[in-house]
DNA sequence: TAATTTTACTTTCAAAAAGCAAGTATAGCA
DNA sequence: TGCTATACTTGCTTTTTGAAAGTAAAATTA
């Protein structure tokens, strides 16, 4: 069945009013930020982030799309013309993550020996 | 007693050679940014860390000073003149953090109602 | 149009990690 | 010498993770 009772947790309760915190409250975790670095890299579909070398579980990458919907850093949208399924694509809050998943990549190719970036920086750049 | 048997986990493999998803590897989580957001503060002392707002765990705060003092991301030096303890201080590795963690405060300022910083900027701004 | 495949998830469950409380060792002080 | 603070470590319970299998709707193929 397609939709069954979906538990609303509780509100998430923030540990501290600090922004770093509540930023990790939404963010920090091994796997949330990769998504949104498939989302800037323009990847836009379920399988798509599923498909990243990661590989991320896919009930984790469901479990962070919904988390990613609720706080309003991804948006649910058509998959073009006619297509009846869904695509996600950055809010202008997820848009805002850009400057620190750039700073995060450039900290991991200065200081973890033996990264290297696999796509192009153009969508980073826009 | 001080020192028992210390289970070496395995070496941490790498997830793939993404500068991001490495980076993740070593602070991808809810605690070890708070860790470096103190230590940036200029706090330098496991009861220092044990005290922030957020109310980290002493055995999370063990395990996650480990994990920095083996990524070279902090160090351990001696907490001031004739003292025998000991302090923990940011590598210049762990300082290259600062504008990661500048931009996640920036972002959770200015997208996350009702956050504030409540430490003078200072430190970061050095 | 019926059967098959793909997409997008959800469910289950063992294993790992988190979190709390209590214990332990060393150092400094009275 | 005993008391207290520091810096962890050890158990134990709860929560989260992650692999695999299951499910339903949509798309594709026969």
């Amino acid at each position: 069945m397609g939709k069954r009772i979906t538990k609303k947790s509780a509100p998430p309760e923030r540990r501290s009013p600090c922004p770093v915190a509540c930023a990790l409250d939404v963010f920090g975790d091994r796997w949330t930020l990769l998504i949104i670095r498939d989302l800037v890299l323009g990847k836009t579909r379920f399988k798509d982030f599923a498909a990243s070398p990661e590989g991320i579980p896919t009930n984790v990458l469901s479990e962070r799309l919904s988390r990613l919907l609720a706080a309003d850093i991804v948006s649910h949208v058509s998959a073009g013309e006619g297509s009846k399924h869904l695509a996600y694509i950055l809010t202008p809050k997820g848009n805002a993550l850009m400057p620190v998943l750039k700073n995060i990549r450039d900290w991991g190719l200065t200081w973890e020996k033996g990264t290297q970036v696999l796509m192009a920086k153009v969508p980073l750049a826009r």
